[in-house]
RNA sequence: GCGGCGGUCGUCUAGCCUGGACUAGGACGCCGGCCUGCCAAGCCGGAGGUCCCGGGUUCAAAUCCCGGCCGCCGCACCA
């Protein structure tokens, strides 16, 4: 059983990993980097099957609005200007010159001197600090300049320049940036997904606990967008909500938070959206898949919940944040994915910042003809009288509400516009008809969003058993890195061979097999189990009378009979359809 | 970054306090052979160690001292 605070199982796991080649760190032979870690065979492989899990249920599933992009590691630094994460994910420190503590510079000039620091440069927190001769909070002593941390890794592209580039924090930026080229080859329509797979890098201050917390991480993301004004889509959201059933969703809210409570309560989805607790429906929605894809990874119901983050918790971009935390050995309660409400901001901040329109163009069902007023005024005379000045009359003019205009023009008999004096009789108001055939907007955005390592760890974790003093790993049949184990009973020439026709057999049908004749059969089982082989055959004497070979369940230890002909079909419903042993015998 | 503790074959570990006889011992794992009729059986043989790195003290350092790196715990930090 998983529980909190199981450092016993943390350390067998993290052995395991390490000894089996799941994963373990990274340039060990140069004493190693922390925040960077290396995946082993079986790893690379487990990795491989989490990440085409997820895409199952987060593009597969909803492949008529979710699409998947690639987008490059390295940006230029406009892009991070504009997503704000030059501004926001760079922190000003001081430190402790006698203790060595470090703090925030602007959290600590606000706490004990009450100025607003923040937004101020580092120069003018180390001014107010000299000034008001603030000095470490903890042992007194004098503080140093402060600076600025920022958890970017830098770099320059191409050789000889000052052309600044950034390591990806996270892939969203890469959806934004595209989102007008990927609207467009997706036929212009809403509600539009696009998701990516990638490598991300943050330069922690200080990471720790092994796997959990990297300086250089893959991230599989999805970035929904959708209009704000209609977030059912029409009824594509209300389609989909419909075929997860009754799915509930444990969530601890911040404002269950707010009044002293940790413990989660249980909502429907449709409940939480309805309700409000979940401000925007989509996020409900991919909440619900997040939950359905974490459980498939073995992850049990009442071992996971979404936690609401307070806003001061929350990320520069963020109007809600919920965090699926899973329960893990050692650690207790360990974030997987974060779901974000991000509305336009980032669209917005990348209109701004490239002067290119990112807003999509929603017809209305029916042309609308509106009636309006607008201000004519004699162009002639206009030009004739003010000369010069006239084109900023004019444009003074356009600015008017044709209302206001026509009530003061019936009290005074003229109108004044930056001080020159318009009379009545050359001024029109006309009513003009206007054909809207819809309007522009800025889509708004739902992320959820995995640590993909984490999820490594978590189902390591959660698969790991002993049973009789051995390990068992009981890894969902779909995600094991190796299917299917072929053994003859002992090393006799005659079961050999046709062990190994079958392990070839197996090889030949795609499946990852492996075979082994070394040792005792029972020292044979137990090396799978550790690496959680769900299936092993084996080849006796029995096989060489009728053709049939055993099946062994790794969870069961149970064994049936089956022919060496099915074998192949034997292990694909086992394996993929979930089909348990009893039910393959014939 | 600070403080505490730690780092020895692939893995887990003995040895460190009290320096020498340590050619660094064991278990598991691994490789070869034998054996083996179903759950880490047995026998024979074998490979495998920069004792984290660098420096110092000493006739002599895995062992003592200093610095660094890495790990764990606490603090701080953490979209």
């Amino acid at each position: 059983m998983s529980v909190a605070g199981d450092v016993d199982k943390y350390e067998k796991v993290m052995e395991l990993a390490k000894r089996r080649g799941f994963f373990w760190p990274s340039y060990e032979i140069y004493g190693g980097v922390a925040g960077f870690y290396d995946l082993g065979p079986l790893g690379v492989r487990l990795k491989e099957n989490i990440v085409s899990l997820w895409r199952e249920h987060f593009i597969k599933r909803q492949q008529h609005v979710v699409v998947e992009i690639e987008t490059p590691i390295i940006g230029p630094s406009r892009v991070y200007e504009a997503s704000g994460h030059i501004e926001h994910f760079t922190d000003p420190i001081v430190e402790c010159l006698k203790c060595g503590r470090k703090f925030r510079a602007d959290h600590l000039i606000e706490e004990k001197l009450g100025i607003k620091a923040e937004g101020l440069t580092p120069e003018e927190m180390t001014k107010i600090i000299r000034e008001h001769d603030l000095r470490c909070p903890v042992c007194g002593g004098p503080l140093s300049e402060v600076r600025r941390f920022n958890l970017l890794f830098k770099t320059t592209i191409g050789p000889y320049t000052q052309n600044v580039g950034y390591l990806r924090p996270e892939t969203a930026q890469g959806m934004f940036v595209a989102f007008k080229r990927v609207y467009e080859v997706s036929r212009q329509r809403l509600p539009l997904g696009i998701a990516q797979v990638g490598r991300v890098a943050r330069n922690e201050i200080s990471p720790r606990q092994g796997i959990m917390r990297l300086r250089e991480f893959t991230i599989a993301e999805l970035e929904f967008f959708f209009d704000p004004e209609d977030p059912w889509q029409g009824g594509v959201l209300d389609e989909l909500l419909g075929r997860l059933g009754d799915t509930k969703l444990r969530i601890l809210t911040a404002d269950a938070k707010m009044r002293g409570k940790d413990k989660p309560e249980e909502y429907g989805v449709r409940e939480a959206i309805e309700e409000g607790v979940i401000t925007t429906p989509w996020l409900g929605y991919w909440m619900a898949i997040a939950r359905d894809f974490v459980l498939d990874l073995g992850v049990s119901y009442s071992d996971m919940y979404f936690d609401e983050k307070l806003p001061e918790e929350r990320a520069h971009y963020a109007a809600q944040t919920f965090d699926q935390l899973v329960r893990v050995s050692r650690l207790g309660w360990l974030e997987v994915s974060g779901h974000a409400y991000r509305t336009d901001y980032d669209l917005s901040r990348h209109m701004k910042y490239s002067g290119q329109d990112l807003r999509v163009f929603k017809p209305l069902k029916e042309p609308k003809i509106v009636e309006k007023k607008i201000v004519l005024v004699d162009p002639r005379w206009l030009g004739q009288t003010f000369r010069k000045k006239a084109k900023d009359i004019m444009n003074a003019l356009r600015e008017l509400d044709a209302e206001s205009v026509e009530k003061r023009l019936a009290e005074k008999g003229y109108i004044e516009v930056l001080g020159a004096r318009i009379p009545a009789d050359k001024v029109k108001i006309v009513t003009k008809k206007e054909k809207i055939t819809g309007k522009k907007f800025i889509p708004h955005v739902a992320e959820p969003s995995f640590g993909v390592e984490r999820l490594l760890f978590v189902t390591l974790d959660h698969a790991y058993t002993e049973r009789d003093g051995r390990v068992v790993l009981k890894l969902p049949r779909r995600i094991a890195p190796v299917k299917a184990a072929v053994f003859p009973l002992v090393r006799d020439e005659r079961l050999v061979k046709i062990a190994r026709e079958a392990w070839w057999r197996l090889l030949d049908a795609g499946f990852y097999a492996v075979y082994d004749d070394d040792g005792s059969i029972g020292r044979r089982y137990a090396r799978v189990d550790e690496i959680g082989v769900p299936v092993a055959i084996t080849v006796d004497y029995q096989t060489l009378e009728d053709g049939t070979v055993t099946l062994r369940d790794r969870d069961t230890w149970k064994q049936v009979r089956i022919n060496l002909s099915d074998l192949v079909d034997a292990v694909r419903r086992f394996i993929y359809e979930n089909t348990s042993l009893e039910k393959l015998a014939p």
